[in-house]
DNA sequence: GAGGGCAGTTACCACCTGGATACCACTGAA
DNA sequence: TTCAGTGGTATCCAGGTGGTAACTGCCCTC
């Protein structure tokens, strides 16, 4: 598999809300694979598809990651073609509900979040700190 | 006010279980300045007494940032010798609840993780991935 | 009028994260 | 024998994040 082709902008581009959020859990992808795992396991190559933007090395370290930490299980099939599989661990399916719960914060307080961000670029333009 | 006192470790430091944990909330401090501020308005110099490791220009970015989002709010009291205040607002009041819950996630399975933390080591050693 | 506290700011720098690009080993099918 | 697919590694690099050290302006007190 070569890389070779630019990776075109997809459902989780720098519009996505999520970039904008005082959260995170783990590192810049970890909640997007959690997300991705909730409805059962997938291979590697299947996670790259909803992840577009995400390079095999970085979805390999983030993956790592998960793994390390219990959220996530890797396990090689041997039936005849080698296949891998990542899946949730009951450590991680349980990281749904902190997730859930700041995702319902999100929804909630969605526009006080842009107001706040809006008026305060009024009162002291190009003080652009920082994003989250 | 000169730093030249190296910062000594205080209650926060490396070993602080939320430098551990799968969640961030803003930046690197965010969590604990809210922590800070949730019993009541603090001046800025009042914050850097629990948090002896951040020096002045960190925090600044810190509570700017928070400010901008709406979380905290900075008012400045012209009474005679100036004093500036940080404030929640009730927006970053609101943000306590998902924090509540990962906290009370982290307390649940702070065990589960270092057992998985250490049970990785043990099966592929020195790759230890980044920490969160 | 010197010094000290308050609330920062400025300049500079090291490290970490994530991304781009390229390459690799294995398998099975054509 | 070549080709495509799977599941990655290896290198290199830019930008972001946080840290050190030093300095500032203001007011108050000694």
């Amino acid at each position: 598999m070569t890389h070779r082709q630019p990776l075109p902008p997809d459902m989780f581009d720098e519009l996505c809300p999520s970039a904008l959020l005082p959260f995170r859990f783990g590192d810049k992808w970890a909640a997007l694979i959690i997300r991705c795992l909730q409805d059962g396991p997938r291979r590697f190559s299947q996670l790259r598809v909803p992840l577009r933007r995400v390079t095999p090395k970085v979805l390999t370290q983030s993956l790592r990651g998960l793994e390390r930490d219990g959220l996530v299980s890797r396990t090689v099939h041997a039936d005849p073609a080698p296949r891998v599989e990542y899946a949730l661990t009951p450590l991680g399916r349980s990281m749904l509900e902190p997730m859930d719960v700041a995702c319902a914060w999100a929804a909630a307080h969605w526009d006080e979040l842009l107001d706040a961000r809006e008026s305060y670029e009024r009162r002291s333009p190009g003080q652009g700190t920082r994003g989250n």
